[in-house]
Order: C-alpha cells, then structure tokens, then sequence
DNA sequence: GCCGTTTTCGGCCCGACTGTTTTCAGTCG
C-alpha cells in the first residue's frame, strides 16, 4: 500500500509547484483532490493501474492518470521535473515548514540559494532572510522558531492523548464565566487516529473574558497568537492548541466548519451554492439577499441543505453526503451497544491486575461480559497460560462467575500464530477455551508471499474465533507487516473468522480503512481494549470510534451480541 | 485539470490572520 502513498505525495508535490504558476489555481485544487482520493484509496494503486482502472479514483481524469501512469512505470515524473523548471523540485520540502508557501520557497532559493531545511537554519541564523521582498525581521524569527518546533516534533499526536486533553481544555473553559459553550472540533471530534493539534471552539459573546480564561488554563504554555477570536498555544507536551471564540447564534456552523474536514466541508459549501445558499463558519445565508437562515446547531445546517445530520467520524467526503441525502446513513455502533470487552489481560500473563479485578472493572462499566484472553506460553515474554495455568484459571473463572453473576467471563486466550501457521495450543486444551483468539507478534518479518500464507493457513484453523491486531502496526513507531490484507480478509470470510479493532493507544489495528474494508465484505469485526491493567479497559472508547469511522453498525460488531449468542457462535465452530 | 439533476463548457468554498503592504500577497485551515 505504500504505493499508493508515493503516488499521493507526487500529486502533492505537483500541485505544490503548480501554486508558482499565477493563474493555475483550479488545477492545483485538481491535483490536491486527487492525491487525496490516492491517499484514501482502499486497494493498491499499482493493481489498479494493471489493470486500466485509474480513471475509477474520484478526482482522477484522462490526465492525472497519465502521470500516474509514468510514475507507475518508471518511478518518475517528467510533468513535475519540467514545471520545476529553474529549481530542484527538492526546494519544495521547504513548505513543510509552516508560514511558508510554495512562492516563499522558490524565492528563497531563487535570491540565496536555499534548498534544505538546514540551508534555511543557517540562513536564518545569519539574518540573510529578513531584506528578501515581503520578508522582514518578524517573518525571519517566525521561520527560526518554526525550525526548531520542527525539529524538536514532527510527529502527529496519537488520538489516545489528544483526545482526553481536548475534554479537559474544553471542561475547564466551560466553567469559565461568559462561556456558553465549549468543545472539541477537528480531528478529534471526528475521531482521526492522530491529530496534528487541538481544536476547541467557544461560544461566547465576550471574546476578550475568553482569551483571559485561556491564558489562565493550568496546560497553557507559549503563547502563539492571540488575536480577537483565535488563541493559540503550546502545551507543557508540545500540542498545539488552538481556541476560537465565535456568538452563540454561529454556534451550530461553526461546529460544522471547524470540525471539518476541509474535503467534507467544500462539498458541503458547493452543495449550498447549488442550493442558493452561502455557508460560512457564521452560518447558512440566502446568497441573494445575504438573509441569516440558519445555523444555531449543527443538525439545522445540515437539514436547510436537504441532508440528515452526519456523525462528525464520517465527515470525510467518502459518500457520506450522498447518504444523508438519501436517507440512507448508517446508524453507527454507540458505546452503549457495547456489552463486553473481548481483549483483556490478566496476571496470569503480562497483565498488572489480577483477574478478579480486571473482571469487577468491566462489570463496574456496566459490561455483562468480559472475554480473559491471557498470551499462551508460546509468546515467552508474556509467562503466560500453558495447559496446567489455563486450567488453573478456569477454576478462578468458574468462582468468580458464581460471585460475579450474572456478569460472565468468557474462558478466552491470546494464541501465538508459528511462523508455519500453526498454534502454539494443542487441540486438548483449545477444546475448552470459549473463546479463543489468535495473533502474530514474532517473526513478522518474513516476506509478504510466507506472512501472507502464515495468516490465511491460521485462519482455516476451527480452533479460534478471531484475528487480534491484525496488522500489527503501532502508531508513529512501525508500519503495518508486509502482506496481503485483501487476502487475509477473504480468508476471514470464508471460514467466518473475525478480525479486531485493537483500541490499544498505540495500536488501533485495524485502522479504520481497513475495517470498513472488512465491513463492507461482511467480515464481523471484535473490538478489544487490550488492557492490561484496570485503567487500560478505557481502551474501548477508542475502539468504537474507529468502528466508526469504518461505518460500523451495531450488527457489524460481535460485541453488541449477548453472551448466549457469543457462546453458541463459538462452540458452532468449535463442534466436533 | 476535473466534472455534470446549471453535462461537453464554464464553473470550481470561504474567511481570517500576518506581516509588510499604503491596498495586498501569502499562507492556513
């Protein structure tokens, strides 16, 4: 898939250098939506390109696909080699430094010959910036600073700490006076697995009370900006936040229009036009007489533009706003129709708590079930469950079932999948597992072909109800094993196999790609916290929000289903 | 350069901020 990728990034590149040309601007808009229709694409573009389906993507015509095509076949561009006629289309990764555009780095490297992010450190450092036309001392220190935070992060901010941070910004400054509201927006209420900053928006008619009761905030750090309806700042972990105070009667649309996202959002907006409407963050207006029509919560919005309100997880411009207009969303998982957690740890492997209080954790969530999945011996790390311990614990299990009831644990197992495709179980001891599990985390290495047959050979296997973590990727850290997830998840079908949402922090495996691939194969999906310890349960929450973003119903997700049914479904498979 | 219930031409989202500008260009989301 990293293809795919590296063709996004071409597209970017090509409309990065296409800015330079005055006049161009629809066209760079062109490239920039098609190398976002590459970057969201479900299969390899190279298969694609095989065979002759390039003009499928959205966004892609005649001759995009050419170029797609030539650096397919060739590995380059000679389109992008020739529009950066004059300067080494390297000079473009200067505008990964932010407040700088593509017309700032070519004159950068048109007047001082600057071509790296270390070039521009020392040119800044040698005040040579500040005299170029339009840059002047403020514009150098800004560059400076810039270079440093890049340097000092370049990485997103993963989900899992974003998020509670944006609850708690949001929390406090809604107990600051003048507030009428404050929430999450961006990324995160749209559940994005990483988040480039936090966005908090505020309704309140007194800006400036706002921006003192931000500079109070105990996690506000450097100040950034602070102009009259946007404050920004560092946090003590290097997040950025950004803050924008909007009135009460602007609520609703500028909810829409900075929880986004920027593709959903221009669909929307050309949608208002088609309908003879403006909209803006400050509302939905008659484009005629410049009337206010509407815009105090968000549900209006989508409604005066003919359309069913749209969970923020599926504001991607993916079909959602189609659906909406025919009535035809999903109705998404909630939490709520979460009955139990399916990937739980214990002490009696690398767990920190012991069973009995991971299992009054769970019944305290109002879960009715828990599935115990303890590593097998076979992952040594983990000292995990040989046959003697399994059985141990199920004899604790059975106690506490009786002192737990009618809350139940399910007698479950985290199986290692060998390097022949094998578990590392034999068939004695698996018989009397209810619901057991399987993943790879050693020798994952292999090439694509062996790890590819490596799963699909587990997964005919009667002995396991599901695939845990199936790509194996940890966030920021390392990138998903090399194999083939199309064969992977028809392997799932046929032999009714389902594949998990980790909603492990780090982890989130599947991503939510991937699982609306499987959803829309009708592969069932597990969602596990994964935890280790008590407080590791809240993993949960991150696993319904990937579900989803994949436009995963309640039916999609074996979790909504109650323990006889869980039961029954597992010993169908496992039935002599 | 793409696209179509304004369809093969003529459209294409909207506004704010910053710095250096004396009316705007560049950048961002």
């Amino acid at each position: 898939m990293s293809r795919n990728a590296e063709v996004a990034a071409l597209l970017e590149a090509i409309a990065t250098a296409l800015e330079l040309e005055p006049g161009n601007l629809f066209r760079v808009r062109a490239y920039q939506e098609a190398a976002r229709s590459v970057g969201f694409l479900g299969e390899d573009i190279g298969e694609m390109h095989r065979q002759g389906r390039l003009l499928e993507i959205r966004g892609v015509g005649q001759s995009i696909a050419a170029k797609i095509a030539e650096f397919l076949d060739t590995g380059r561009s000679s389109y992008l080699e020739r529009i950066c006629k004059g300067f080494p289309p390297a000079v473009l990764q200067l505008t990964r430094v932010p407040g700088l555009g593509p017309r700032r780095a070519k004159l950068l490297f048109e007047k001082l010959g600057i071509m790296t992010l270390s070039d521009l450190r020392e040119a800044a450092e040698a005040h040579r910036i500040c005299g170029l036309r339009g840059m002047g001392e403020r514009t150098e220190e800004q560059i400076r600073k810039e270079l440093a935070r890049l340097t000092r992060r370049s990485r997103r901010h993963p989900l899992c700490l974003a998020w509670p941070l944006a609850d708690r910004i949001s929390a406090q400054l809604r107990a600051s006076p003048g507030v009428i509201a404050a929430e999450a927006a961006g990324s995160i209420r749209r559940r994005q697995e990483d988040v480039g900053d936090v966005d908090i928006l505020v309704a309140s008619d007194d800006p400036a009370g706002v921006r003192e009761a931000v500079m109070l905030l105990p996690t506000a750090r450097d100040l950034l900006a602070a102009g009259a309806t946007k404050i920004s700042f560092l946090t003590a972990e290097d997040i950025q936040v950004d803050v924008r105070v909007v009135p009460t009667r602007s609520w609703g649309a500028a909810l829409q229009y900075f929880t986004g996202s920027k593709a959903h959002n221009i669909a929307l907006r050309e949608r208002a036009i088609k309908l003879g409407y403006k909209l803006s963050e400050y509302g939905v207006f008659d484009a005629d007489s410049g009337e206010w029509a509407g815009g105090l919560d968000e549900a209006e919005v989508y409604h005066l533009l003919g359309l069913d309100w749209i969970p923020p997880e599926l504001r991607e411009n993916r079909g959602e706003i189609e659906a909406a207009e025919a009535g035809s969303l999903p109705r998404l998982l909630a939490e709520e129709d979460v009955r139990g957690d399916l990937h739980v740890h214990s002490k009696y492997s690398d767990g920190e708590d012991t069973l009995a209080a991971m299992a009054e954790a769970a019944r305290e969530r109002g879960y009715r079930y828990m599935a115990i999945t303890d590593h097998s011996a076979g992952l040594g790390i983990a000292q995990g469950l040989t046959p003697e311990k399994a059985r141990r614990q199920w004899e604790e299990i059975l106690a506490l079932n009786r002192r737990l009831a009618p809350f139940r644990i399910l007698r479950g197992v985290e199986l290692e999948i060998r390097a022949s495709g094998q578990l590392d179980l034999a068939p004695d001891i698996l018989a009397g597992f209810e619901y057991a599990t399987a993943s790879l985390h050693l020798g994952t290495r292999m090439s694509a072909e062996r790890l590819t047959g490596r799963m699909v050979a587990a997964l005919a296997s009667p002995w396991f109800r599901g695939l845990n973590h199936p790509t194996g990727r940890l966030l920021g850290r390392r990138p998903a094993y090399d194999f083939d997830l199309g064969a992977v998840l028809a392997a799932a079908r046929a032999h009714g196999k389902t594949l998990e949402i980790n909603g492990a922090g780090d982890r989130l495996d599947l991503g939510d790609r991937a699982a609306r691939q499987a959803r829309d194969l009708g592969v069932k999906l597990s969602l596990g916290s994964d935890a280790h310890s008590v407080g590791g349960l809240d993993g949960m929450r991150l696993a319904v929000a990937i579900a989803r973003r994949a436009w995963c119903r309640a039916e999609d997700v074996i979790n909504t289903r109650d323990v006889a049914d869980l039961v029954a479904a597992s010993s169908d498979i496992l039935g002599p």
